[in-house]
DNA sequence: GTCTATAACGAGATAGAC
DNA sequence: GTCTATCTCGTTATAGAC
């Protein structure tokens, strides 16, 4: 295995701060030692914090897209891609991190222009992606909606991240896989009225 | 209707930063260009920002745990309690603000011990509440919870604090009502399978 | 209780040598 | 591509006059 370039380990040790401590709780300097090169370096890649907290999103979101593309490419039912959409949550918790964009979301309100649309499109996109699924499932029979397909995703979203945000304080794992289960229980066959 | 004091303005503004900006993304020039005094000010009635965060929590804790007595108080069914608890948070989107406490939990990491502490103690609280009207209404044939009470009320927080979350960006207030109606719907009796 | 003044530090960022 | 050195600014915080 090839060692990883220099813009990438400085991406993978960002992204972690970002996820861990948020945007605003980080600086280059934590990343410069934790790296082992100067800040001035910092900047030869990443003209600035603005600009790498752009490619911090945009990788995350790439990733993710991409995630999202093997769960469709693997040809299982409905009820499992949404259970393996809830298991990519699942797994930033174990990790011991906040949902990148969940966390962004959170400082939204500080955030250069660019970061915000591209929180945005991210939110936009797992929405629409699980919509799809959702939709899919209703017409084969395997999920039943109790609602719109669209605000069954948001709601599918808004459950993730919120079984994220408050889990993590509590150093709560239980509580979190027990969130994501009755998020998707909710949408069996015969558990609608 | 007496003016307010000082510290009481100090914490009516710096709460307000909290909610919108974060801990992290608001500083002791803020509030004092706010108010209209100095910085050096700010410190006589608050020794430092550990202390001026430790202070807001508190008493938006306290004026939480109020607004449920009031609930209780008002001998409404458990259906309804649990609505005007949501709207609790409801009437906290409106001002455009997240809630005090998830976004606390997003800084968590890099927040003082006893913030840290109160912040744990908000969330159970509300658990505690919430449960105890769960039961209640599971007992008196009101609501028909498909799991046991304290993960259901857990589930709640959950959702009612991923909806905020995610709502605030997206400018969407009919998401977070989406989102937050599903959320006790799905405790109607006739609603389980 | 509020002020001026300033200390002490860390932040993001740049110039220019190597 | 990384370094040293430096800059400028914002941050929390304190001393001491009024």
């Amino acid at each position: 295995m090839a060692e990883q370039d220099t813009p990438t380990r400085i991406l993978d040790i960002a992204e972690r701060l970002v996820q861990t401590r948020g945007y605003n709780g980080f600086s280059y300097a934590d990343i410069s030692s934790e790296l082992g090169v100067t800040k001035a370096s910092l900047h030869y890649h990443f003209a600035g914090k603005a600009e790498l907290g752009e490619a911090i999103i945009e990788r995350y979101a790439d990733r993710f897209r991409a995630r999202l593309a093997e769960i469709d490419a693997s040809g299982a039912d409905a009820p499992t891609r949404l259970e393996e959409y809830a298991e990519i949550y699942a797994g930033v918790l174990r990790e011991q991190r906040m949902c990148l964009c969940g966390m962004l979301a959170a400082e939204y309100e500080t955030l250069p222009g660019p970061m915000r649309e591209a929180i945005v499109r991210f939110f936009d996109e797992s929405e629409t992606w699980l919509a799809h699924v959702l939709e899919e499932g209703r017409d084969s029979g395997s999920l039943s909606l109790p609602g719109p397909a669209n605000e069954e995703a948001r709601a599918i979203v808004d459950g993730l991240e919120g079984a994220l945000l408050v889990a993590r304080p509590l150093g709560d794992v239980h509580r979190f896989e027990a969130t994501a289960a009755r998020l998707l229980a909710r949408l069996s066959p015969g558990a609608a009225a």
